[in-house]
DNA sequence: GTCTATAGGCTGATAGAC
DNA sequence: GTCTATCAGCCTATAGAC
């Protein structure tokens, strides 16, 4: 094996990691090419070279990740368990995606206000799975009795829109407390996590 | 009154409404003065003029914008209302917030990624405040005995969370549903307005 | 595979005319 | 108050050396 090979590896890496942590940061115009390479440690014509250029990293980024969580996804849809669960464990998959890639929701947040203008169009049915994961939980769920009768779409926007929130304000939340300006410690992603399960539960619950 | 005064407050305006579109779509260095004057119909010179360039045009937005948040909590806070119905009226705040300035859940969103790095540091307290704002209706549920002992930095942000995900990714949200991509019809947002207000009632309610 | 140097395009701001 | 013309700086991409 020679040596160029292991390090063409770690280079694409480097990129993908420096890539997300400053398109989640600063978005996609905001994040140059120049503090991209700079951050990785390589240099910026691997850009290129690798991904054919800052929007080929961009998606490459995102096609990896989404190809994760469907797969997750996947598992779960075929798993035999009771409504209640598995939409606790649809939180948790999310909450594994951030340590997995931190800095993915920032990038989704970005590009869903941005109607996906910067998306690989190749991507987008991926996004509509996700939406019909939560649809078929909470549809078991209310022919199981257990839910009562909520929109689907309200409760995707709901478990998504806490779950990405809490880790895509994570740079001000942590200034703020940083600064002073907000007098709390920081949160421990696991607790915030098994908040939004137990506010699901009981929010969506037959039983009130 | 000469003309050109009128036209001035038409300016100022026109800028403000087609800067707050830009930027909650493309983002602080997506939106180009040329594309934001363009679409407020005024030369781009006016920019410099009125708000002394891009920067100032954002701030003002957020500044104006805050204000007025600011004020309708202020307001809430006086009034002696159980928390349940704080929590309610709060949740509504919002939704009018979006009515008055659509785009602004979109700007703070991305402000609050880039660790508010476009932001007027004097604008920075107004953000606590609104946590503040929560966490005084939680504190007083929690002593009412109406609420759960829930964590309010959590629950600050599952509320602020679902609403501001649900205005933000009005973008893809949109076109998904036009292209046929989600097979849903496009929801109202005083229903979903109603459907965090219940999730939140009976997600944080003492009674399970 | 990696790097340097540079081309070529775009951007924000403003001087100065009206 | 508004507009046109223009400049200086910045940015992505890549040709070509190693």
């Amino acid at each position: 094996m020679k040596a160029t090979a292991r390090d063409a590896i770690a280079t694409r890496q480097a990129l993908v990691e420096a890539g997300t942590a400053l398109f989640a940061e600063r978005g996609f115009d905001g994040a140059k090419v120049d503090a991209i390479a700079r951050r990785a440690g390589v240099n910026k014509a691997m850009i290129s070279y690798y991904f054919g250029g800052k929007r080929g990293l961009y998606n490459a980024i995102l096609a990896d990740d989404f190809g994760w969580v469907l797969g997750k996804l996947a598992e779960l849809d075929r798993e035999p368990l009771p409504a209640d669960v598995k939409l606790a464990r649809f939180i948790s998959i999310f909450g594994s995606l951030h340590t997995r890639r931190p800095g993915l929701s920032s990038m989704m947040l970005r590009e869903a206000m941005s109607a996906g203008r910067h998306l690989d169009p190749a991507l987008l049915p991926s996004l509509s799975r996700i939406f019909a994961s939560v649809q078929s939980i909470v549809a078991q769920g209310i022919a199981e009795n257990v839910f009562r009768e909520v929109d689907p779409l309200f409760t995707h926007h709901t478990v998504l829109g806490s779950l990405s929130f809490f880790f895509a304000v994570r740079p001000l939340r942590d200034r703020l407390i940083a600064e002073g300006v907000v007098p709390v410690r920081t949160p421990d992603p696991a607790r915030f996590i098994a908040h939004v399960q137990e506010l699901l539960a009981r929010g969506l619950s037959k039983e009130a």
